[in-house]
DNA sequence: CCACATCTGTAGCGAACACTACAGATATCT
DNA sequence: AGATATCTGTAGTGTTCGCTACAGATGTGG
């Protein structure tokens, strides 16, 4: 018995293409039609590999999630959690700014509201979106266990907060804003960060 | 010549049902079926009133922004701008929580990104916050004119700043966020306003 | 009461949607 | 080489989409 007839596309780049479509169109706005033509190939070809477009949008996900976990850790290794603040909210303004990207975070543009039959779709997007979070918070309960934050300090707070401005600063990229107006929020931002772990 | 038959429903109403089938399936989920449902009509009671799907998420929009206008004019009125900032953080913390409607904001939940030939829709929304944003700009100029703000404060980051924070809190009020975890994350943010007024 | 203008409900339009049947192609395993 | 298993491209499928033709209903102006 044979292997069967080897696929004849690389998987990862085509999620890459296809992310792009998600990112740009939102889950309902992308159509098969123009995901296949993204990724160069023909839809029982998208279907045999991902099984159905919110497959291939979890897929997407994935390839998306792998490539922030590896972000995320370059943040998070920063020795203070003021600097990881820092890192995080300079860096978001200049990744949703990033050319190279449609603007904002797929996590977000991806769809917060979706029609009957794609209800998980912002689901499973907020769960991406929560992990984000949690490793912030995560950082920060080790930054309080090493004295680096004050004993009144909420690390989920702190967590929740940072989340919160990055989610807008999305939605403002989203809207044209350029990467000077996001990095005037983050250093805004900052400072309410600063201020906060004096309290 | 006559008038012609009067219009059998309430606009005004027919509106509220719309505004509400945007706002929790965004722009492109909400179908035709669901809105004259929710409305009580019929597609060509629809299409006679507001001339496509376009116009009828327009015409929810301008009813949208009165209702919005009346709420920042009350946020607006207070008498520095330090109260105006956590007016407007505080209220919309309940607001995005309020049972009464979906969770979140629909200029945010009804659609960032959009599918080909509905390219306008998520520039219609952003048009509709930096209203918003504006308006508190605005006032933030007087405020400084008046001496309740420094010389060295920028009005346009600081309501930027607050423009963003709460399009973040309408992310994460659509995934779920309790009333109060958005007032912990309006409070952080009142306190990074006030840092931001004493430099 | 009649002519006219506009709305309402039924029914259905063409187009686009996500998805797939099928046949031919191309690999592996014996 | 032969049998088998999977992929690929063509060409669709049924369904749902936004939208509308049409006929009857209901108001106003003359």
């Amino acid at each position: 018995m044979g292997m069967g007839r080897p696929r004849a596309f690389d998987a990862d780049a085509a999620l890459d293409r296809a992310m792009d479509v998600f990112w740009r169109h939102g889950y309902e706005g992308a159509t098969i039609a123009q995901l296949t033509e993204a990724m160069s190939i023909n839809p029982p070809s998208l279907y045999a590999a991902f099984g159905s477009k919110e497959g291939l949008l979890k897929a997407a996900l994935d390839r998306y999630t792998e490539k922030r976990d590896a972000w995320m850790d370059r943040v998070l290794v920063a020795p203070t959690a003021h600097e990881v603040a820092e890192r995080f909210l300079m860096e978001h303004a200049d990744a949703q700014t990033d050319p190279a990207n449609p603007p904002g975070c797929l996590l977000v543009q991806g769809g917060l509201a979706c029609g009957t039959g794609s209800e998980n779709v912002p689901f499973e997007l907020a769960a991406r979106r929560t992990r984000t979070e949690d490793q912030l918070r995560d950082r920060f309960v080790r930054a309080k266990a090493e004295g680096d934050l004050g004993e009144s300090v909420d690390p989920a707070t702190l967590a929740r907060y940072l989340s919160a401005v990055t989610s807008g600063m999305c939605v403002m990229a989203s809207s044209g804003a350029d990467r000077n107006a996001l990095r005037e929020i983050a250093a805004v931002s900052l400072k309410a960060f600063e201020e906060q772990t004096k309290g």
